[in-house]
DNA sequence: CACATCTTTTGAACATGTTCAAATAAGGTC
DNA sequence: GACCTTATTTGAACATGTTCAAAAGATGTG
């Protein structure tokens, strides 16, 4: 029966997620998820290869989330910044419940051959969909044709910065990192619309290219 | 006798970096450390607490070359934009024998709670010394005063992008992070320049007063 | 020298992520 | 139903970072 070992595998995920809300990553072992989930620890094995398998789904889950608060959100605005700032707080909000583990999550999420890392293979569909995001954000905007296709890219990655701030944030409610969310998201769509003026557009375009020139 | 124990320390260390070089992090056991230096496992753990610690000496070791080499390059070249190349090029010099194992190493350098951590407590000597790099980088040039203070800093948060590039980067050689420092650095070189400018300055200032402000 | 204190060394022990061969259950075929 | 194949489950085993109490050595004091 197949719905047996899908149901067995949703109770892992299930199981995993709740625990690394509440006790953390690291202090979440494979034996306990395995335990509470009342099945043996090989068994686990069977369903996540590795731990960091089930972080995956935790990272999908919060982005969908961010992408629904994101999307809900942004029919009420309609500048450029307001909806950078939306996007980004929304992408912040998902991951606050994570916020004091949030050091030992990404000890797992950087390595370039985790499954979790935000720039590699196996989170490409998730990556794609928090760009997603960000394209959101832009296509109510008037936003200069050669900027236009990588806006949202450079939008998502300048997020990823962000939550690299985050991590680091220890004010209380990570109230620093609501600030520059607040300051960046206008200074980045001024920066867009001023990306017109013939002071501004060489130096744009030469960052754009370089960024093509590089990614090959 | 304190000079023993400072050999021993020493040892622990000479061999923790030569199999870090020759075998990788991961694969650098501390048993085998401990075996190389002919002492016994607790003894490497009475040197150094945890094998965090032996990478913050290779960070540190790596930031002290990277001066070096950077100091002596910039006595050639008095442009902005190519002494922030030599900054950053001597810095990946010196972390090339790394690559292969850039991604084991990372996953332990980035967790906030890590002393490796640059951005943390632990290495606060080693980052005074990476930023004191781009002082040196700037201080021949022509940078607008209300920007002078901060550049350093700012140049050594890109070039922290920079490293997070080169660990991804499987191109040969990383040619592709060559590539990038070259492109970028006379970028900013420009952007420095045209900060005068009425158009950009206020742009700049307010991203500077941002900084500020999320820092506090 | 005898003793006390501090430094260094040791090896066993622990927890954890991961692997694996073997056992068991399920499903399909004759 | 008997048999084969595939899916699932299990518990033991392994490697590794780290901890720790106890032993051994060094140093200073009377």
């Amino acid at each position: 029966m197949d719905s047996k070992s899908a149901h067995t595998k949703a109770k892992v995920l299930e199981t995993a997620l709740g625990m690394f809300r509440s006790k953390g990553f690291a202090k979440t072992t494979m034996r306990a998820i395995a335990a509470e989930a009342g099945i043996s620890l090989g068994s686990a094995y069977y369903y996540y290869a590795s731990k960091d398998e089930l972080v995956l789904e935790l990272y999908r889950e919060s982005v969908a989330e961010q992408r629904a608060a994101a999307s809900t959100g942004m029919r009420g605005s309609s500048g450029l910044g307001d909806r950078i700032k939306l996007a980004m707080h929304a992408g912040i909000d998902a991951l606050t419940p994570y916020h004091g583990f949030g050091g030992t999550f990404i000890s797992s999420a950087l390595p370039p051959q985790s499954a979790v890392n935000p720039f590699g293979e196996a989170s490409a569909e998730v990556r794609e969909n928090a760009i997603g995001i960000f394209r959101e954000a832009v296509e109510g905007a008037k936003i200069p044709a050669f900027l236009r296709a990588q806006l949202p890219e450079l939008l998502w990655l300048a997020y990823m910065g962000v939550v690299l701030f985050w991590v680091y944030d220890h004010s209380a409610n990570q109230r620093r990192t609501r600030t520059l969310i607040d300051g960046a998201a206008p200074l980045i769509a001024k920066l867009v619309s001023f990306s017109r003026l013939p002071v501004v557009k060489p130096l744009v375009e030469e960052a754009l290219a370089l960024k093509t020139k590089v990614q090959a």
